[in-house]
DNA sequence: GGCATAAATTGACCGTAGTCAATAATATTG
DNA sequence: CAATATTATTGACTACGGTCAATTTATGCC
């Protein structure tokens, strides 16, 4: 017998959640504890670990949680500048850091499901196959592909992009960033027709 | 004054990831423990993080010298079932597992510089652009952008199938996969034409 | 309400990655 | 060949993620 579930639980969560949100805006995500997050959520450890997997799982729901409200504004773009400042939006939000990243390499996928991310990610990749089926209605852009693998693949020059401007070491990360997004560009115009 | 480096260092740094190589091959990279590997090469655990940053590193230098041998025949692709074929031992060499697609999204850029996995890559995006230029050349491709743009895209693209062929939890390994392939031939048609 | 069952919570405990002050081995210099 | 400076190695130790049998709390049913 599966048994609704209870009112306490989701309080739980929240509380957890709630933790892990105060300790990451001031620590960072490298610098969360789970210690910490459940000392300041008032549960033991093993709760902690009832609810989410792993500390990797945990950082990732609340990636989702930023990620999904910080996008909540967007929509379909109807014309190629929208479209190219959605995907400059998408690679900022996705740029903050090298954890961010590594988690939407991990968790934008199937293996996320349940945590968030694999919806926001699904809903993005549908509004950009939905601006493109719309400028290829208007003539705007070549028929070449389907508008949901023309929105995949840029998806994925996306995320390429968004990885390749983390260089934890070495040189002026303004330069790394600065090359990161002429790339992006110079990719998606090769996908979308000049 | 910075010296010449010591035989002795390389030869601990070899009989290390021999031992790494061995354990990699009966328990997979998530069942190495760098106990195992220290026992396994002779040497204190404090020597294994002299060499290696951590765990991961050691792991991404393990990887690299594999994808580098299994990748020593490759050459710059002339027409583009050529290209076809790399694209696809490019995607089954990187999707063997999860860990490979996180070690490759993590390492693969100028954060895994001196382990390998970056020249490795570079090596690769190079003989991609050399494949596009001489297609380019010989008007079998379209000159929408520079062969070099081009290559690093479809190292995204690879990139991107490999990551969404890796799902853990349910449904058939051979499905998932199926997709991915389809998925990166439609993007990777999308961006070089028809 | 009272009983049975399922779900949530607890915290002592464990395994392992990673640290560091001390020591040994090698290189350089005069 | 000392004497000295650098680099490599050591292994006991710490920090922290993750486990699990025991316990508490809620739910469903009569």
């Amino acid at each position: 017998m599966t048994r609704k579930v209870q009112a306490r639980t989701l309080a739980t969560r929240d509380r957890l959640l709630e933790a892990g949100r105060g300790i990451v805006a001031t620590s960072g995500m490298a610098g969360l504890r789970t210690e910490e997050v459940v000392l300041k959520a008032g549960t033991a450890k093993g709760t902690f670990f009832a609810h989410f997997a792993d500390r990797d799982h945990f950082l990732a729901a609340l990636l989702a949680e930023r990620l999904t409200e910080s996008l909540a504004a967007e929509r379909a773009p109807s014309d190629r500048a929208a479209l190219s400042g959605l995907l400059a939006r998408l690679y900022l939000a996705f740029a903050t850091d090298a954890d961010t990243v590594a988690l939407l390499a991990r968790f934008s996928g199937p293996a996320g499901a349940g945590l968030g991310l694999d919806l926001l990610i699904c809903r993005v990749v549908e509004l950009l196959a939905e601006g493109v089926a719309k400028q290829q209605a208007a003539g705007e852009m070549a028929n070449a592909a389907e508008p949901g693998v023309l929105a995949e693949a840029l998806m994925a020059l996306v995320f390429h992009a968004a990885a390749s401007a983390q260089c934890p070491v070495h040189g002026d990360p303004d330069i790394v960033r600065t090359r990161a997004e002429k790339l992006l560009r110079q990719m998606t115009a090769a996908l979308l027709g000049a």
